[in-house]
DNA sequence: CTCCAAACATACGGTGCCGTATGGAAATGC
DNA sequence: GCATTTCCATACGGCACCGTATGTTTGGAG
């Protein structure tokens, strides 16, 4: 069989390049020598590379942030219980390509801007729950964009593998720090 | 007058281009246009593209961690005290090498090696104070890479624009934070 | 001043990529 | 089953690099 392919096909085979290797990898020849096709398919369905970049981010960006804020909001709880389990849900995700996409934000504008929309998003949500455990929303700031950040850290260093327990122990920690007083 | 180049100005030049625009810009052909010279010149002094990394690399090894290490220990004091202080000079550079490094890092096994090797350096040290404010080892560790993790978070995501006062606000809740008890 | 080696210029072949042009095959309406 | 649209292959020109080979200049020792 093996349909012809779509756009959606050349999209799959980009985020797993990227994925794997960074964008430098997404070359239109190497993607059409995967999928066992030639250039001419790709110019078909794309006009010029610079729009697989694009839609590339776009679907990321729709199924990073979205997928993360339903499961936990579908949890429900106080916005404490929220928060312990964002935390630990997504301390212990490893973010491949989260790492990409921000080493490629870092010297391409189109990257930077989606970057820092879904960037932007996720700080709201985090304010958003600091704010419903309690503190001011000056305070709520300052604590979501200092966990952003360490889970930020945490990703680009590549997360080190230790056991399941004391990575627990290191969550919660994390967590206690994070909600002390001022 | 303009003495001839040596290998170092080459090193500086592709410094800067680092930091200005990362890896991908630090090419032999356009380092020659801004020096005003030619590649002949380049490959007179090294013997291709891969020892100016490794020179770099090098470079900025030697002068990246010492630099903050000496800076803080020549102060004395105790840990507390050198801790607040070394968050403070560290949490307010913009570090705009270390971000081009680490984003060359995500795809590159030699600039991996290098960062690895100065990540677990400022590890050490971190944790290293950590204890002398009283902090179990196990603690120590966790509370470091905390901390570590933050500021690579900060660097990578460019530093939010903001006054002094509210920034040094900033960093006293983050120092609170991170010596809170367990 | 002379000469030699260090430092640079010029010119070339090679590679990996982009995008275009154009022809051939595969699916689909009629 | 035939034509038309959709999809893919082939072949080409161009660009930005890399690295090499081989001149050409420059600075300094003697």
């Amino acid at each position: 069989m093996t349909t012809l392919l779509g756009p959606q096909q050349w999209i799959d085979a980009a985020l797993s390049a990227l994925a794997a290797d960074g964008v430098d990898a997404v070359r239109v020849e190497r993607l059409a020598a995967t999928l066992k096709v030639t250039k001419g398919s790709f110019y078909w369905h794309f006009p010029d590379r610079g729009a697989l970049l694009d839609a590339i981010l776009d679907a990321w960006k729709t199924q990073a942030t979205a997928a993360i804020i339903a499961d936990v909001e579908t949890r429900g709880g106080a916005a404490r219980a929220k928060l312990l389990h964002l935390i630990s849900r997504v301390f212990n995700a490893h973010g491949t390509l989260d790492r990409q996409i921000r080493a490629w934000a870092t010297n391409d504008a189109r990257a930077r801007t989606a970057l820092d929309e879904i960037d932007q998003s996720r700080l709201n949500y985090l304010a958003l729950l600091f704010d419903g455990a309690g503190f001011s929303p000056s305070q709520s700031r300052i604590r979501a964009r200092f966990a952003y950040h360490a889970l930020i850290g945490r990703f680009t260093m590549g997360t080190t593998p230790q056991s399941p327990r004391s990575r627990e122990a290191e969550i919660q920690l994390i967590f206690q720090m994070l909600i002390a007083p001022s």
